[in-house]
DNA sequence: TGTACATCAGTGAACGCGCGTTCACTGATGTAC
DNA sequence: TGTACATCAGTGAACGCGCGTTCACTGATGTAC
C-alpha cells in the first residue's frame, strides 16, 4: 500500500508491509519524530553522548517507545545518515551536470553548497560531526554514502572531454578531493556562523580553482 | 625550579612555581597519567560521552582527585589538544625543509605522517575525531593549532622559488589545503588499519601530486 | 455490515547502576626560624 | 640540623539524579468470517 516506504525505511518493514494505512502512518510519524528530535539534540553533542530518554523526551514518548523503532542510538544514528545523505544524491548531478565555463561552475558549485548548508544546517554537522566520530557502525554508514559520492563524482567527471586519457583510479580520486572538499566547506560554514561565510566560500572558491588547475595539467607530468 | 613546565602548563601552575620538586613531580606525574588514560579511552569513544570517573578508574587515583588538576573532561580535552599537535610543530618543518625534487619530497611528506600516524595513533584518532567533535572548547583549540600550522607551512612555501608572485591569502589557501589533505590522510590511515594502509597511502601521493600541480600553474590563469 | 479475535505502538512502574560534585579529612611534603 | 606550623594532592563517604532496559499492560487498529 506504502510501497516506497518500505525502500526508504528498510528491512525494518519488510515484515509488515501488509498492515494497513492509519497504524503504519502512525508509527512512521513517531519514527521520524524520533529522528528530527535526536538530529536537533546532536547540534550540541557527538552520538555516542546521545541519552535514548533525551530524545523520546524532546518527542514526548515513553523511553519504551524507542525501541519499537530502533535498537539503540547507534542504529538511529545510521537511519539518520541514510536520511541525510540519500537525499542529497540528486544534488551531485546538478552541480556537476552544468554547462559553462570552469570559473562560472566552480562559483556555483560553492554557492549551492551554501545554500543547502544554511537550508539544512544540522543534517551537514552531523555528518561533519560523525565522520571521525566515536560510533563505528555510524562512521561506516557515512564512508559508504561518501564512497558513493566520489564515484558518482568520478563517473561524471570521467564523461567530459577534459578527462580524456585518465583512468579509473585517478578519476576515483578526484572524486574523492571533490567530496572531501566538499564536506569541509560545509563543516567550515557550519564553523564560522553567518558573519563568516564570506570568507569561507572565499576560500573554498580558490581550493577548488587550485584543484581544477592541477587536473588541467595532470597529464602534463613527466 | 621547573621553569619549562609552567609553560607547557599554562596558567594552572603559575600560582605554585615556588612549590619545591618531589610534590610537584607527583603532582605532573598524575595528570600525565589522567591524560594518558583518557587518550587510551578516547580510541573508542568521543570526547563528549568521556566520563571523569573512567578516566579517575583507569589511573587508580579516586575521583576528586581529577580536580586537581582539570576543571572537568573538556579542560583535559583542551589540555590532548596542546599535547598532542604542541608536538608536532617541529615536524611541519622536517616534512617542508626537505630538498630534492617535488615527487621525491612528496613521497615523504607522505611516509613521515604515515610513520607519526603509526607511531602514534591515538593522538591522531583524537585530532580528528575532536577536531568536529561535540565540545566546542576543544574543536576551537584544535582550529587554532589547525591554523598555527598552516600559517607555518605558508611561511615555508612562500620563501620558496616556485612562489613567486604569490600573495598572502593564497599561500594561506595553499597551506591550510596541505594541513587538511594530513588530517584528512591520517584520518584515514586509522580508519584503513595496516592492510589497508598501502591503498590510502597511494590516494594521498596522487592528491598532493594534484595540488602540487595546480601550484605550478597557479599564476597561468586567465 | 457486524462481530469476535489478533496485532502491536505506545504506556507506566520498577530495577540496579554509574554518574558528577560536595565535603571534611589525612598525611606526606614544604617553609620558616 | 631540628622543630613547629602551613600547604595541598589525594582520600572516602555521601548525595541526588538520570540513565538503559525489563515487564506486564492497554486500547486503538487490523483481520477473518
Amino acid at each position: 500500500m506504502y510501497p516506497f516506504l518500505d525502500s526508504e525505511n528498510g528491512c525494518l518493514l519488510n515484515g509488515m508491509s501488509h498492515t494497513t494505512g492509519i497504524r503504519q502512518a502512525q508509527k512512521l510519524k513517531t519514527r521520524q519524530a524520533l529522528l528530527d528530535a535526536a538530529l536537533e539534540l546532536l547540534e550540541h553533542q557527538s552520538l555516542s553522548s546521545l541519552g535514548l530518554r533525551e530524545v523520546t523526551r524532546a518527542v514526548g514518548v515513553t523511553p519504551t517507545a524507542f525501541y519499537r523503532h530502533f535498537d539503540g542510538t547507534a542504529a538511529l544514528g545510521v537511519a539518520l545518515v541514510e536520511e541525510t545523505l540519500g537525499s542529497l544524491h540528486g544534488m551531485i548531478g546538478a552541480i556537476l551536470a552544468d554547462t559553462g565555463d570552469s570559473e562560472e561552475r566552480l562559483d556555483r558549485s560553492v554557492d549551492l553548497i551554501t545554500r543547502h548548508v544554511t537550508e539544512q544546517p544540522a543534517h551537514f554537522r552531523f555528518i561533519a560531526r560523525e565522520q571521525h566520530g566515536g560510533v563505528g557502525q555510524v562512521r561506516a554508514a557515512i564512508a559508504a554514502q561518501l564512497r558513493g559520492f566520489a564515484l558518482e563524482v568520478a563517473q561524471v567527471l570521467g564523461a567530459e572531454p577534459e578527462s580524456a586519457g585518465w583512468d579509473r583510479e585517478d578519476l576515483l580520486m578526484l572524486g574523492g578531493l571533490y567530496v572531501d572538499h566538499m564536506v569541509l566547506t560545509a563543516s567550515a560554514l557550519l564553523e564560522a556562523g553567518p558573519e563568516g561565510e564570506q570568507e569561507v566560500v572565499r576560500v573554498a572558491r580558490r581550493r577548488l580553482r587550485l584543484v581544477t588547475l592541477g587536473r588541467a595539467h595532470w597529464l602534463d607530468r613527466p
